[in-house]
Order: structure tokens, then sequence, then C-alpha cells
DNA sequence: ACGTCAAAAAAGATGCATCAAGTATCTTGT
DNA sequence: ACAAGATACTTGATGCATCTTTTTTGACGT
């Protein structure tokens, strides 16, 4: 279960938004869904307050957006917009790895390689969300091997908007998703910062590709419809 | 007037939250500062209800924390975290400066000089406010010549966590707060991305040197104390 | 004077009523 | 049958009442 609160104690606000930002990551949104806080308060068994609270933390995070004063829907993305995120991501999770790589203990690569073995199996069972959450969590491992806070907020940030617009890029991806993330690990292994960066950004670029397509495809569509 | 607002229509809240990003970002609020609804309230002339979603906002920009249920105080900053926060404005500074100078214009430049000779005038005149502002104007100009607005965001995030704690550094630092500028508008005129990176690095790992001294003997002190 | 404990005030969390603006629906006249 | 206007509904924004927990305060005893 992600602890994704800023706050250090429970409210019902903090439950909504973590379990928003789950759905999110998981991709149980689509781009353009509309969100009503009175249907939400309901599914939730709360009133307005929190779903209002909750909403507007997302908003902040800029994974849904007001499109008028009272059409609240989940972000789009453009095509830039998704080069900027890779390109900002590439950046960070290659320092995230770096870092990792001069810090790593023999317990992290240990859990690294389970993440790696249940990403097999799930990729095996064709069991597509259970895939997409194991490889976020291996790309989250790494700024929390290397200690880095601030980087994972930022990370987590970014995911919640690529959420919505990654589901069905898993399945063309397939095995390519976790291909690259073999090096990293071995990578890590031997200290070898420069090589873990590399293949990071490696992952990132070409494991990320089926996504880049699946954006780039929808806008297109969009343009002739329009 | 910097334009924080997330939501695309006026709001009360997003005027609150602008003008607390401001005070923020102006240093005007010190680490630990006690915030609370009821007063913020009255000074904004509002409900308790705009400025409980602007204080959300704020602490999930992870700028002010909830330091328990009924305690609303200016986050703190680790050294630790700080330094964190400056190897990420290393690699997305360097990324914005590289990126502007593939792009920048003569009218950027002209934009870029003519904040140089503005932040000249106010150290020459001692206003530390105004240093502040043009020395935070300068930074921000290189990703939106970039055309980076995700990359603006997530510095605006970090300005936010920092504003508190760089007041009293402005006039420690002096002069060597904008030396390391000019170098980077040279970079921009020649579009040298590689010479704009590192000039601006420099910037941020040199002239923000007596902002981490001000951290630092600030936790001694603080763990003296105890 | 000082510490302790209880009463009172403070303060955020939650729920809810109302408002205004936009949207859908229904009626009515041709 | 259709269009136009009016009516009702939807929905987020704002304000406010209440609840619970924390903090302050002050009285009392030592």
């Amino acid at each position: 279960m992600p602890e994704f609160a800023t706050l250090e104690y429970e409210n019902l606000n903090s439950v909504v938004y973590a379990a928003l930002c789950d759905a999110l990551m998981q991709g149980r949104f689509q781009p353009g869904d509309r969100l009503k806080i009175r249907d939400l308060a309901e599914q939730f068994g709360t009133s307005v307050t929190p779903i209002r609270d909750a909403i507007l933390r997302l908003a902040n995070d800029e994974a849904i957006t007001f499109r008028s004063p009272r059409d609240i829907r989940i972000a789009g993305l453009s095509e830039a917009r998704y080069r900027e995120i890779r390109a900002i991501r590439v950046r960070l999770e290659g320092l995230a790895a770096e870092t990792a790589a001069q810090v790593a203990t023999s317990a992290d690569i240990l859990a690294l390689e389970q993440i790696l073995r249940e990403n097999e199996q799930a990729i095996a069972d064709g069991d597509r969300l259970k895939g997409t959450q194991l490889n976020q969590a291996f790309h989250f491992m790494l700024p929390q091997i290397a200690g880095l806070p601030v980087l994972t907020t930022i990370l987590r940030r970014l995911w919640l908007q690529m959420g919505p617009h990654i589901s069905d890029a898993y399945l063309a991806g397939g095995r390519a998703m976790i291909d690259h993330h073999y090096p990293v690990v071995e990578a890590l292994k031997r200290h070898d910062s420069p090589a873990a960066s590399m293949a990071i950004v490696d992952d990132i670029l070409l494991g990320g590709k089926p996504i880049l397509d699946r954006i780039a495809h929808g806008e297109e569509r969009e343009a002739r419809r329009a």
C-alpha cells in the first residue's frame, strides 16, 4: 500500500487522496474522464469536504484539471508535455541511479531482484495491472535506495500525470518494459554509477517508446477528428 | 506579479495561494512560523474555506507542514534536504539552460540582460527583497525561454521550500549572487549549451554557498541547544 | 513560588446549507 | 414536428455550525 500522505497524521482527505493517486497510477482513469465531487463523496462514504480537499491536491499536482468552474477532469497529456516529462525523468532518475549505485547494500539488490522476478511472473501471467505496479515499484526503489525523498515526491507527481496514459501501452510494450531493468541491477552490484545511469536512461527512452507512440497517435487522431 | 494559479479561472483559493506563495518566495515567513486559518481568513477578508484550500495546496507542495492536527507551520529544511534540492536543481536547471541555449532569441537575451541590470541596481541600493526577486526571476527565465512548463512548476515548488531559508543569506552573498549569471547569458548568446549548463551549475553551487552555510549553522546551533 | 489539574478557549476537521452559473428538460406556440 | 423560451436540475464555491482534540489559563494546594 503506497504511502502518499504528505500529512503526518491520518485524515479523511489523505485517505481519499491516496486512493485517487492509486487509481491514477494504475491507469484506472482515462484522460478526460469527469469527476464529480458529490459522486465521489457517496463512493467514499464521506461528506464533500474531504473529497474537495483531495481533488484540490490532485489539481495542484496537475494530475486533474478544472476545465471550467464546474467541470473537473483527468488531465490530458500533449506529446510535447510527455517529451518534457521524459527529459526530466532522464535527469532525475539518472541522478537517483547514480546515487543508488554508490550506496546500495546487498539487501537493496535482493529487493530489486525480487521485484524483477515478480514482474517476470506478472508478464508471463498477462497480468497488466500487476506488471504496471511492479514496473513503478522498481523505478521508485532507486530514489528510495539513494535516500532522496524530494526526488521521490517529484517523480510521484510526474507518474500521476502519466498514469492515465500508460495503461494500454503496456501490452504493446510487453517484456521490453523490464529488459532494461537488469543492467540497472548489475550496475548497482558493481557500484558503477555511470552504467546505472545509462541503463535507467535506456529504460526510460526505449522502454517508454510505446507510450510516446500511443500519445502521439492519440493526438493525431484527435487532430483528424477536428 | 507571478502567476501561480494551477486553476484556469480565478478563485478565492487561488488568490490566497498566490499571495502566500509570493510571501514564501520573498522570505516573509520564517521556518517554524505558525499559521492560523482563522487569522488568515480575517487578513484576507474571506471565510476559512478558501484559506484551508490554499494551505492544503501549500502542504501538498511541502512548503508548510502539519506538525500535529492543529499546528500548521512553515516547513523546516534540514541540511541533507537542502543538499538534495540543490542536486536536483543542478540537473533540472542544467537541462533548462541547455535547452534555452539552443532556442534563445535576441529578445530573450535582452530580457535577461535587463534583469541583470536591475539586479545590479538593487544590490547597489542594498535592496535585499528586490535582489532576491530578480535573482529568482533570472532563474525562472531559463525554463521559460526553453519552453519547459513542467520543469518550471517543479522549480517553483523547490523555491517555495527554500524561500523561508534564503532571506538573510542574501546579504552575506552580496554580489556573488549574480556573478555567475553573466557567463550564462554569454553562453546563450553563442548557443553554447554545455557552457550554459556549466555556468548555471556554478551559480547554484557557488552562489548558493552562503545559504548552505546558514542552514548548516542553524542545525548545529539547534543541536547544541538540545 | 512552584507544580498540578481542571475548566475554558482555540483551532483544525468534517458536514452541510446556500449560492450562482451552467446544463438539461419540458412546455408552448406556430 | 420544431424551435424558443422558461423551468428545473446539476454542480462547484463559499460560508458557517459543530465536533473533537489540543493548548492555554488560572485557581488551588503544597
